[in-house]
DNA sequence: AGCACGCCGACT
DNA sequence: GTCGGCGTGCTC
């Protein structure tokens, strides 16, 4: 007998001699079997009874046999998972907790005290009941699926992110004698604190969470109490998703759009994909939730691929006792169509922000540019840029420099024009320090910046940041100014000082980004308060669905513009980004020939284009997109591609299957 | 991941 | 002449 076993490394699967009296059901199990000079763990992903001759004579003997800690469904979604990301089996077992499971598994055994331990019940449900009611229709769909044992994916678009969280555990209490394994996937860490104790009310000792900023000990305690049994019930962040269960019933992912789920290095996988598979090996129901879904899931339900959940209607909460859903905030499109160049805010919003403050309510004014102001020279009308990113520099006003927001390359204040040494240098647009300057000036009160890397040291007025009226913020601002465990709405109203800087970019998911970040502003605002979007094209077409919360239209015309352009969801896209140190004029040569040898009946290759890279170490990046309607054509062709690239041996090579950000 | 092999700069 | 830098290759 012979076992194929893959280690969490880069390595594709090797094969070694079993010793006689092994047992039989070798595939799942754990084994330590030698690897150049040393002995490593590895997990039987096959066995086969006659191996590759050409392999028999240096094959080498397996040493240690230990306990399985996989199902043959699991092996497959570790297959999958490899597949899919164009990675090997070894790196999917890296990121899914392989090192955690192996050294718990020897420790163990070594200690002699390996043994399933009882799992212990929770508490009992302390949400009322009778709440669930209003979700009856959503709630029975999920619940029947999930008795049915067989996979089946949901996507329920909330009105709110309590009301995503209220099916949720509508959904767990329903389901509490019958789950058997379940993953609980929020976006980012912060999230954990409203929904784990929430979790364990219900399922007490079963829960246990899991995120990336755990450190070694208890991210292999967590690991142990999963796969010794005594935990079943996983909440987390993205690697949540691969937790080591021997069974999974049910999966749910809250804020399923959220750009989180997607992994940034490694094996870039998307959580949310990734639970969606890992629910269809494991047979599970998965319940997708958020505000505002993805247009991918959308498109998703529209092909039937997941089934679209029914809304709370207002009747169902009345019937189950409830007040009518609140008003929904309002949003307000306001036009600076035609004002002066050195207007960024409208009067309306700054007398809004007036009566806002003056009945004791804040007020967020939401900036997404940096700094004080781009420059712009007076005489020939050219904006001051990088030399190596040909971005406009930003002009910081307190420390008197310019500054790149792609290098961080920092530039002295030039006296004069870089194009026609023209001396009159004005300032042109409004970032984060120009509009807090405008708004002082306009309300003679201070506010309060709320910024990434910049210290929350202001204090306002001597009382603390959580109390200040007036914030003018980045999106950033959004998790610092929540207050915890308080279901109160932060602000009377927010502005987007300027909405046109989230639809101008050069990205065909830029008005998907821009109505989630909208929705998520409409979020931290009172129901009687108001969402003003601040724009110099008021009649854009998307800012008019999202005024009045018409997400129905919102999609359809997403989706036919998506259909048009052939970009997701209607086309699958991998990215090759090859980082290089220096001069890529020979190398890119190199890769024009690799990719002039796609077969591009089925797939559109574009570029090599050269593209500056955020890094210190790379001059710049090299990228190559494949572009396809027919995924299986897709990968097969960037595979081959792949290879190729690799034969250059000139620079590593980051692949990313359903990038993001293109 | 580790460990070997291998080809160019500062040292006894 | 050697010691050692870490860039590429291999591990059943």
């Amino acid at each position: 007998m012979y076992v194929n076993v893959a280690f969490p490394l880069k390595v594709p699967l090797l094969t070694y001699i079993l010793p006689s009296g092994a047992p039989e059901d070798m595939r799942g199990r754990i084994v330590r079997a030698p690897l150049g000079g040393r002995s490593l763990a590895g997990l039987v992903m096959s066995t086969s009874t006659e191996p590759e001759a050409k392999l028999k004579k240096n094959m080498r003997e397996v040493q240690e046999i230990y306990q399985h800690v996989m199902t043959a469904s699991a092996i497959a979604f570790q297959r999958w998972l490899a597949d899919y990301y164009l990675s090997t089996v070894g790196t999917a077992l890296r990121s899914s907790f392989f090192e955690e499971i192996s050294d718990c598994v020897i420790k163990e055994i070594e200690a002699g005290k390996m043994g399933a331990s009882s799992t212990s019940p929770g508490q009992g449900p302390v949400s009322s009941p009778f709440l669930y009611g209003a979700y009856r229709p959503a709630l029975d769909a999920v619940c029947e699926s999930a008795r049915l044992n067989d996979y089946r994916s949901f996507l329920y678009h909330a009105g709110s992110s309590g009301e995503e969280r209220l099916l949720l555990t509508a959904t767990m209490t329903h389901l509490k004698e019958s789950i058997a394994g379940a993953v609980i996937l929020v976006p980012e860490i912060a999230q954990l604190e409203f929904i784990v104790p929430v979790i364990k009310d219900l399922f007490g000792d079963r829960v246990c969470v899991l995120h990336s900023k755990l450190g070694r000990k208890e991210t292999a305690g967590a690991i142990r109490k999963i796969i010794s049994g005594s935990s079943d019930i996983v909440v987390g962040t993205r690697s949540a998703v691969l937790a080591p269960l021997k069974k999974i019933s049910f999966i749910a992912v809250l804020s399923e759009h959220s750009s989180s789920y997607k992994a940034e290095e490694g094996l870039r996988y998307n959580g949310r994909d990734v639970a969606v598979m890992r629910g269809f090996y494991e047979k599970a129901t998965v319940l997708l939730s958020s505000i505002c879904p993805s247009v991918e899931s959308v498109y998703n339900t529209g092909i039937g691929k997941y089934v679209m959940l029914p809304l709370i209607t207002e009747n169902g909460m009345q019937n189950a006792g409830l007040e009518k859903r609140p008003e929904r905030p309002k949003i307000k499109i306001v036009s600076l169509k035609g004002s002066g160049t050195g207007i960024f805010l409208a009067p309306e919003i700054i007398k809004e922000a007036g009566n806002i403050t003056a009945h004791a309510k804040r007020f967020l004014f939401l900036v997404h540019r940096k700094g004080y102001s781009y420059l712009r020279c007076d005489e020939c009308g050219s904006v001051e840029r990088c030399r190596t990113c040909d971005v406009p520099l930003i002009y910081y006003k307190g420390e008197d420099v310019l500054k790149c927001r792609y290098c961080g390359g920092m530039h002295e204040s030039p006296g004069s024009c870089a194009n026609c040494h023209g001396s009159e240098l004005k300032s042109f647009g409004a970032g984060i320090d120009r509009v807090k300057e405008q708004v002082e000036a306009l309300l003679k009160a201070e506010a309060l910046v709320i910024e990434k890397g910049r210290p929350a040291d202001h204090v306002y007025g001597g009382s603390s940041p959580d109390l200040a009226p007036l914030v003018v913020g980045t999106g950033y601002a959004r998790g610092i100014v929540h207050k915890k465990g308080s279901n109160e709405k932060p602000f009377g109203a927010i502005a987007f000082q300027n909405i046109d800087a989230l639809l101008l970019r050069p990205d065909f998911r830029l008005y998907e980004r821009a109505i989630q970040e909208i929705m998520a502003a409409v979020q931290m605002v009172r129901n009687d308060g108001t969402v003003f979007l601040q724009t110099r094209m008021p009649q854009n077409k998307m800012l008019r669905f999202i005024r009045s919360y018409d997400f129905s239209g919102f999609y359809r015309h997403e989706l036919s513009q998506r259909k048009e352009f052939n970009n997701p969801p209607y086309s699958r896209l991998i990215l090759f980004t090859l980082p290089v140190r220096n001069e890529p004029g020979k190398l890119l040569n190199e890769i024009q020939k690799v990719t002039a040898g796609v077969d591009t009946s089925n797939v559109e290759v574009l570029g090599p284009v050269e593209l500056p890279y955020h890094s210190k170490k790379y001059r710049s990046c090299i990228r190559v997109l494949m572009k396809s309607k027919d995924r299986a054509a897709l990968h097969d062709e960037a595979r081959v591609t792949l290879k190729n690239l690799e034969k250059l041996k000139i620079s590593k090579i980051i692949v990313d299957v359903d990038p993001i950000e293109v």
